[in-house]
Formats: C-alpha cells, sequence, structure tokens
DNA sequence: ACTGTTATGATATAGCATATCTCATAACGT
DNA sequence: ACGTTATGAGATATGCTATATCATAACAGT
C-alpha cells in the first residue's frame, strides 16, 4: 500500500466528514453533493475526481466499519452465545455517528442490500445449518441479519435508552436464541 | 362521500397503474414522474393537480392494503396464535404487485417509517404486555413487525419459493412465538 | 339539451442537481 | 528544482421537479 498524495487524502477525509456530519443533521436522502462540496470547502467537481455518487462516498466511509461488524457476527456453537450481543452493541455505541449515517440510508440507495446479503452468507458459512426444519437455514440467517440491523435501529433512534449490555440480553432472547434452536443447534438447554 | 369526478377517477387509475408498473420493472427508486406520466398517456403538469410527489401517491395506491394488512396483525391471546401467519402470507400473496412496490420503496422516503410505527403501536393497543422482563414490549412489538416486513420482503424477493401456509409456520416459529413469550404471555405451552 | 364548472393537454419557464470538460494554479513526491 | 498531479473556478449539457397560463373538452345538475 503505496502512501497516498496528501492532497488526495485531506480531500477525501474532508469530504467524509461532511457527508457524516450533513446526513447527522438533515438526514441522508435530502443531503447533495453540492452541500458536501460546500462544508467541506472543496470544488464541486473536485467530488467526481473521487467518488462516482453520494453512495460511493458514503461505501468507502463505512468500509472499515462495516469490516468489523461482520467479525462480531455470532456463532452458534461458541460457548458464551448468550452474551455475543454485547460487544456489538458496544461497537455500534462507539461508532454511534457512522452507524447512524449508514442506516440513514437505509433501503435507499443499492447499498443495504449487498451488506444483508453478505453478513447472512457469513452467517451461513460459519455456522453448520440443521437440514429438515421448517424454517430453512438462509430464512434463519437472513431473519438474524436484519432483525439485528432493526434492533440497532431502534436503539440508535431512541437515543439508546438501556446500556449496550442490556441490548445484548434483548439481542440473545429475541433473536439469536430462537434462531440458533430452530435452525442451528438441535437440543440446546434451553433457558428463558 | 360524493362520487367523484369521473376524469379525477381515471387520470389517477391511470397514475396509480404506471407506478405500480414501472416500478416492477426498474424500482421505486428510479421511477421518475415524467415516467409515471408518459406511460399513463397524461400530461406532465397533470399528476401535481392531483399528487404532491411520487411518495403521495404510492401513500395513495397502498392506502386500502394497508389498512387490511393492519387487520391482520397479532392478537397474542387468540387461540389459532400457531396459525395466525397463513392469512397474512396468502394476503401478501394475493396483492404481491402493490406490497412489492410498497417494498420496493423501503426506506427511501419518510413512507415505511411511519408504517411500522402505526403497526407497533397497534399490537401494543391490542395485546397485554409484560412488566419486568428482560425485553420491553416496545422493543418486541418493533421487532415483531420490522422482522414480519423482512420475512415478507425475502419471500417476494426469492419469487415465493415456498406456499404461504409454510410461511405462516415459519413466520410463527422465528418471530412470533419467541417475541410472545418473552414479552406477552408469560406460560405459553411452548412447543418447539 | 343547455349551462356553468372543472379537469385536462400543451407549452413555457424557473430552479436545482448531477455530471463532464477546460485551463491556470498550487501542492506534491522524488 | 522539476516534472507530475490534484485542485479551484468556471462553463456547459442534461434531466427532473414544480409552477403558471390558456384553450379545449368532459363533466354534473337542472
Amino acid at each position: 500500500m503505496e502512501a497516498q498524495d496528501k492532497r488526495i487524502k485531506r480531500t477525501q477525509q474532508l469530504l467524509a466528514k461532511a457527508l457524516i456530519g450533513l446526513t447527522l443533521e438533515k438526514g441522508y436522502e435530502v443531503v447533495t453533493i453540492r452541500d458536501i462540496t460546500e462544508l467541506a470547502d472543496v470544488g464541486y467537481a473536485t467530488f467526481f475526481r473521487h467518488y462516482s455518487s453520494k453512495d460511493a462516498l458514503l461505501r468507502d466511509v463505512s468500509e472499515v466499519v462495516l469490516a468489523e461488524v461482520y467479525g462480531l457476527l455470532p456463532h452458534f456453537s461458541d460457548a458464551d452465545i448468550a452474551t455475543l450481543g454485547f460487544p456489538l452493541f458496544q461497537y455500534v455505541q462507539e461508532h454511534a455517528s457512522i452507524i447512524r449515517v449508514l442506516l440513514s440510508s437505509r433501503g435507499t440507495s443499492p447499498l443495504m442490500q449487498p451488506i444483508i446479503e453478505i453478513a447472512t452468507q457469513k452467517i451461513l458459512n460459519e455456522n453448520k445449518p440443521l437440514t429438515g426444519t421448517i424454517v430453512p437455514p438462509e430464512i434463519a440467517a437472513h431473519h438474524l441479519v436484519t432483525a439485528a440491523i432493526a434492533l440497532i435501529q431502534w436503539w440508535l433512534e431512541h437515543d439508546m435508552p438501556y446500556p449496550a449490555e442490556h441490548m445484548g440480553s434483548i439481542f440473545y432472547a429475541l433473536i439469536v436464541q430462537p434462531a440458533r434452536t430452530i435452525a442451528f443447534i438441535p437440543n440446546s438447554h434451553a433457558r428463558l
């Protein structure tokens, strides 16, 4: 990895910060590229020298965070399965700004869909699904991902009224445990 | 309710059909008002005499369907709770076109959010939530609604590979039963 | 069938955003 | 110090939204 030109790095960071600030302020959809370049104090045409669209900028901005979130997905065979939601919500709390921006764009662009698909595939690859159950593994995995996103979204939109640890417990009880029992691990020590 | 002017009815129906057709063809986001008026063979300015925006048209189009979907939300005290997903997915199948359009706009506009909120409130109003559990009732209700939407979306996007009855069972096992047991009905006859 | 009302089509116009191009300038890496 | 390259400023083309005007045609009620 070659050290980028300082001007490129500078411009891209200015654009990234401007996008985050504007999205948190008034929502991703209504933010224009002109808004971004003006707040970043960067020439309008310069934007397109780096990104082909607003979505492309957001993709770049959320790249690192996403990769780390993928690493926090549940492994159903883990011993500490019940507490595995805690680090996830902790991470969300620490990177709340960027994740808010990402969720603010939910559905808008073809941006959220690949994220959901990648996460779903990771869960299917890293866990041995049951066969012959009522619920197909693809549906259980897809459910897990989308429900986790919805829960995170609820938490952020309500300004995090419960601590991350509590949210982790809710995540386990409401989402992980049912999906795991039904589609992944046969006779789990079910605890209510 | 007075009988509308025939011309108004005609125009609005043409616009509605054009929106549905174009959205199913290439996605809600990229459909322009000009597209709609051209396919409907209606003057461009005429659109704004009826709707202030594309979202307003979609709201009008989905009004009736939405009201009926709200009526299919689960009542946890019902005896036939386990089979209540069947009519829901049956209804989705029968109105697949409009619901596809509605879900194609997911997140885009401030259109889906109020729908989720209304459905969540209905569930909270029509069911007696438990107190003192790990999972707050608002979260359980919100989870139920968003997970149901995600499941329906999965089903439609995969061209309904399972029959509605099977989807109803999946809906119950993965979503309804856990939410009900954890946040609404204390000692349910838990069946796996 | 007559009449006043009203929805429509066609057209023009303004505003805004995206996207690309050119050229002089300034900052960069070596 | 020098060649390279990113940037800013400006012009331009395109497409979509939104509103206004005016003649025409379709409507509802009598």
